[in-house]
DNA sequence: ACGGCATGTCCAA
DNA sequence: TGGACCTGCCGTG
């Protein structure tokens, strides 16, 4: 489900809200009562993201290791501080579910609607998981139940004192140890994020130069480059007006630096707004409709059959290693 | 109510 | 290359 963008997202989360505390651990499903038993109650220490997955570390070097695969989430609820660098400027936390859907409206305490203002981080509460709408005001988080009821499918569930994440539907949800973490991380391409952009688009692009694979195949391929999925690669291939097809040697380097350098734009762009927005130069009208629809966000994906925007061209829609890539045949030659 | 689908990855044949 | 796995949402009826 989640690109790099969300993984950032969720760590920074985790980075305001449990960092530094001690936690207790359960898996109301059971399929992971070994694993929440033995990180029970021990403090979080750090957490890092690269890529699509997140490691959480806690007392004793002991490591939690999270891949959300496509269907995986993290519900925050309770009480939890807005991460300034990821609060969405219409005063939402801007997660998403799997289906792009936000997650619950967050309010502040002043029922303010700006957690992008400079300052202090707000307290703010989250009543609802998913995306339901909040109905409760402020006032009325006096009564609400803690800890929250369990809903559905948690494989594990991390609880400080006034807030709860519950993890449902990952891929992966494992402890590692210091070594196996960075043994993990060791086969993973540059993530902007993390590794230096300058260094990074150089191993990018010297792999890339190197590989008769397809270019649309290297771009989802997370040891070329980290935390790009089927939504960016589309989108970054149609930016660079490149054929998915073709070899990444045959990539001249300029554009090859091009999608890293577009990769870091667009990456930042999704963290800061929780939203897979690859469309640029927009009207102030057409940006606010974008926002407020997927279907209105994106250049070619998830549009076969529909006219390019830019030539009106039908966009094609092919299976490429089992997922679904979208092109315009005319402007990406 | 039910089936299809989804921003992902791994593994066996 | 095909199947398995993880879970919830959305369209169709």
């Amino acid at each position: 489900m989640p690109e790099g963008h969300s993984v950032h997202r969720i760590a920074r989360q985790f980075a305001r809200n449990f960092v530094g505390r001690v936690v207790s651990a359960s898996s109301p499903q059971g399929r992971f009562a070994e694993g929440a038993a033995m990180i029970d109650g021990r403090a979080i220490t750090a957490v890092r993201a690269v890529g699509k997955q997140m490691f959480l570390q806690f007392e004793g070097d002991l490591w939690l290791r999270v891949h959300l695969g496509m269907y995986g989430a993290w519900d925050f609820a309770g009480e939890i501080v807005i991460d300034p660098t990821i609060a969405s400027a219409n005063g939402r936390m801007g997660q998403t579910n799997q289906r792009g859907t936000e997650l619950p409206q967050v309010l502040d305490e002043g029922g303010e609607n700006s957690l992008t203002s400079i300052g202090a981080p707000r307290r703010a509460r989250v009543h609802v998981r998913m995306s339901e709408q909040t109905t409760g005001l402020p006032g009325e988080d006096e009564d609400a139940e803690w800890p929250p009821p369990v809903v559905g499918q948690v494989r594990l569930r991390l609880l400080t004192e006034v807030t709860a994440a519950d993890l449902r539907g990952p891929t992966a949800c494992e402890l590692l140890s210091a070594d196996e973490v960075a043994a993990t991380i060791a086969k993973l391409g540059p993530d902007p994020l993390v590794d230096d952009v300058t260094e990074g688009e150089e191993r990018f692009t010297t792999v890339v130069r190197r590989k008769p694979t397809p270019i649309g195949l290297l771009l989802m391929d997370q040891s070329v480059v980290s935390g790009i999925g089927n939504v960016y690669r589309a989108e970054l291939l149609f930016r660079a007006r490149l054929n998915p097809h073709t070899p990444g040697r045959d990539v001249p380097e300029e554009v090859v630096r091009g999608l890293w350098r577009d990769w870091v734009a667009l990456l930042s762009i999704g963290v800061e707004t929780g939203q897979m927005m690859t469309m640029d130069d927009l009207s102030p009208e057409d940006y606010r409709r974008a926002m407020a629809s997927r279907d209105d966000r994106h250049w070619v994906y998830h549009r076969a059959g529909l006219p390019c925007r830019v030539c009106g061209t039908e966009i094609v829609v092919e299976e490429v290693a089992t997922r679904k890539l979208y092109w315009c045949p005319s402007c990406q030659r």
